[in-house]
DNA sequence: GCTCCACCGGAACGCCGGGTCG
DNA sequence: CGACCCGGCGTTCCGGTGGAGC
């Protein structure tokens, strides 16, 4: 087999199973793919169209349903660009302006040293439509870029949010009233039916033949609760185990071993973008949660050498909340900190 | 070719207002 | 009310970078 390592007895490709497959025929999305479609329909013609608001649940495809229209606004129309920012990941001025240009320029265009205000200038200057998908938009830490990208009559903004109020909390008056213009579209989770059938789209595509059957892909739906990702990454460790343990399928009794397999897995790579002063605190909180933020502050500053302060660690526990790798419960002298499951809530 | 310096984004952090529990 | 905690905001510091001047 030439050029693709991924081969084994039970997985026949396993980029099918990574986050960011997008297949290439959506289920269950049709009316949502419609609403959105006809909100840009004015931008292949050339005029502004209005903006999108993607809202709901993690894991109901309002990522893949986004990703998935724009290739195919791609394949349709030539003077056209599209770009995925993630905010999560790129979550300040001069990084979301940086990622859309990284899509449109070539590399070297951008040099290390422009200011946001020149990205800003440069994407202005781009003479065809655009068309920027910005994901996890509530991350935003300086939300004033939207009002900027808003303001590029050629710049066409698909917006992704768990809850609208979340989008709107942050941003400023201007933009919210401009924003009432938006097409909302929002995302319910999958019934179980839906899930087992996007299931079997994976494993059609990302399995050997008849390595699973519908039963377990119902027992995989069902603990996945309507949540598309967390389904899709349970199948794929049920695959992984089944070839570890050399058998030649996927049985019903792996399933539960998948579930916390898959778990284990979310938890590793969030942990692993920690820095050390974060892990440090994670690992205070595991060991004696739940814990008071006195004493977690005490216990952290006891086995640091050179301590962060407290200023800087409510910064990190924040954010560590956001990875649902910490929970904090009351409020004032009452507040306790423990560890959370990162899951199949949202981060 | 080398050094210095101006400038950038981003992390750390001090300050402080506001909220809440005991 | 007092002690404690959270988080927004502005400032400072730092590493990276590349151009000016030698």
């Amino acid at each position: 087999m030439i050029g693709d390592g991924t081969r084994g007895a039970v997985v026949a490709d396993a980029r099918v199973f990574q986050e960011d497959w997008v297949p290439g025929d959506m289920h269950h999305r049709d009316a949502e793919l419609n609403l959105m479609a006809s909100a840009l329909k004015p931008v292949v013609e050339g005029d502004p169209g209005t903006e999108l608001l993607l809202t709901g649940p993690s894991g109901t495809g309002k990522t893949c349903s986004a990703k998935y229209l724009l290739g195919k606004l791609r394949e349709r129309v030539l003077d056209i660009e599209t770009q995925y920012v993630n905010c999560w990941s790129d979550y300040t001025r001069y990084r979301v302006l940086f990622r859309i240009l990284d899509g449109l320029d070539s590399a070297e265009a951008i040099r290390n040293r422009s200011s946001a205000s020149d990205l800003l200038e440069r994407l202005r200057e781009v003479d065809i439509p655009v068309v920027v998908i910005l994901d996890e938009v509530d991350q935003l830490a300086e939300s004033a870029v939207l009002y900027e990208l808003y303001e590029l009559p050629h710049v066409e903004m698909v917006l992704i949010s768990n809850g609208e109020a979340e989008v709107l909390a942050g941003i400023d008056d201007r933009l919210q009233s401009r924003l009432r213009t938006a097409t909302r579209v929002s995302f319910d989770r999958y019934g179980t039916d839906a899930l087992v059938s996007i299931l079997e789209q994976r494993a059609q595509k990302g399995l050997q033949p008849d390595v699973v059957g519908r039963s377990e892909l119902e027992a995989i739906a069902r603990a996945a609760d309507g949540n598309a990702r967390n389904a899709i990454a349970v199948l794929r460790s049920a695959a992984q185990l089944a070839e570890s343990r050399d058998l030649d399928g996927i049985a019903e009794a792996i399933v539960d071993d998948a579930v916390s397999d898959a778990q284990t897995r979310v938890r590793r790579t969030l942990l692993e973008k920690l820095n050390d002063h974060q892990r440090v605190l994670y690992d205070v909180i595991a060991s004696d949660e739940p814990i008071a933020p006195g004493d977690l502050y005490d216990a952290y500053e006891e086995t640091v050498e050179e301590p962060r302060t407290k200023r800087t660690l409510r910064t990190y526990l924040t954010k560590m909340e956001q990875y649902s790798l910490v929970v904090a419960e009351g409020s004032a002298q009452g507040r306790r900190y423990r560890t959370g499951d990162p899951g199949p809530d949202d981060r």
